[in-house]
DNA sequence: TTAAACATGCAACTGAGTTGCATATTGGAG
DNA sequence: CTCCAATATGCAACTCAGTTGCATGTTTAA
């Protein structure tokens, strides 16, 4: 959390842009550093919420993840509700996209980047190569945890959603 | 279909239904016997056409494949692409339910078990708590690595489901 | 300053999965 | 074997994430 100072953020996320050379647009820019601000990953919808004061369109953002995504601006994980989540690795000196685990809450469904946690080495059958992994770790977060009494609808998730 | 034979797959699949003490319906049976007869997990969509012959409503299939996950006659995991697949564990002798990695193809989408993998232990910081893990190795299979010259439209993933 | 390349908003679409409800099956009690 | 309450099924209509096409607005290199 104690990190060096930094440069403003709008400042700092249109540097960055630049550097992955996509075009820097005001829209981009403002949602580099919404996830830039946030410690874990957001779905589209949480992060529709947070640049709602920008007012941008629904289509637009999923195309702005899209171009981050692609430059390796940011990362992406997929929750057991089948929504991606986006998050920054710009901060990250780990130069290694995505390249950890990741924990959803099966109460509030947030999630979490477990970067304490290196990629494990699988092994697979003669033939097939391997591009990159992913690994989703399930349970309870400490404030859903702390706080069992709220209830939340059901187990969190749709009925095909749920694990054996 | 007389009687004859010992052990068929319909009556073995029976007993299982019974065992797991769900309700036998004809089409639970023969969900459970088109899963059982393949190795690897298999959409919704693609069972669909397995068992077309018996002419089950989607909304039906997906209660079935429910039903059996639920009474874990069966596990399932999810692809890049949000699609739930589902496989018959009760030929494999580990009592473990999905407790492997999965393979998926960038290239044809198809989704292997990885069952001489065993599940790869995370750590979790202090206050969470872990039930369960899902793992997805990506990349390409021994069949689309052999056949490079048919083309599968772009990376076989939409947009927002291309991996960073 | 200008124009080509690209980003945006809007409307309409796709496809997986779900829900409500009327009707058909199952399986245990009698 | 028969009956019936519990539950499975089919159908239609829905939700929700994500995508596509197109007309219009913005960026950027020359």
């Amino acid at each position: 959390m104690s990190q060096p100072k930094i440069q403003t953020d709008s400042c700092c996320a249109r540097k960055r842009l630049r550097r992955a050379c996509v075009r820097v647009t005001d829209h981009r820019v403002c949602v580099l550093e919404a996830l830039s601000s946030e410690a874990r990953p957001l779905s589209h919808h949480e992060l529709l919420a947070r640049v709602s004061s920008h007012r941008i369109d629904r289509v637009t953002l999923y195309r702005v993840l899209g171009v981050l995504a692609e430059a390796s601006l940011i990362h992406q994980v997929q929750g057991t509700d089948g929504v991606w989540r986006f998050c920054d690795h710009g901060k990250s000196l780990s130069g290694c996209p995505g390249g950890h685990p990741h924990f959803m809450c099966e109460r509030c469904s947030t999630m979490w980047c477990l970067e304490g946690d290196r990629m494990p080495r699988i092994e697979v059958p003669e033939g097939f190569v391997v591009s990159h992994k992913q690994m989703l770790v399930l349970g309870i977060c400490p404030d859903c945890h702390d706080s069992k009494n709220e209830p939340v609808d059901g187990d969190g998730m749709p009925e095909a959603h749920r694990l054996s």
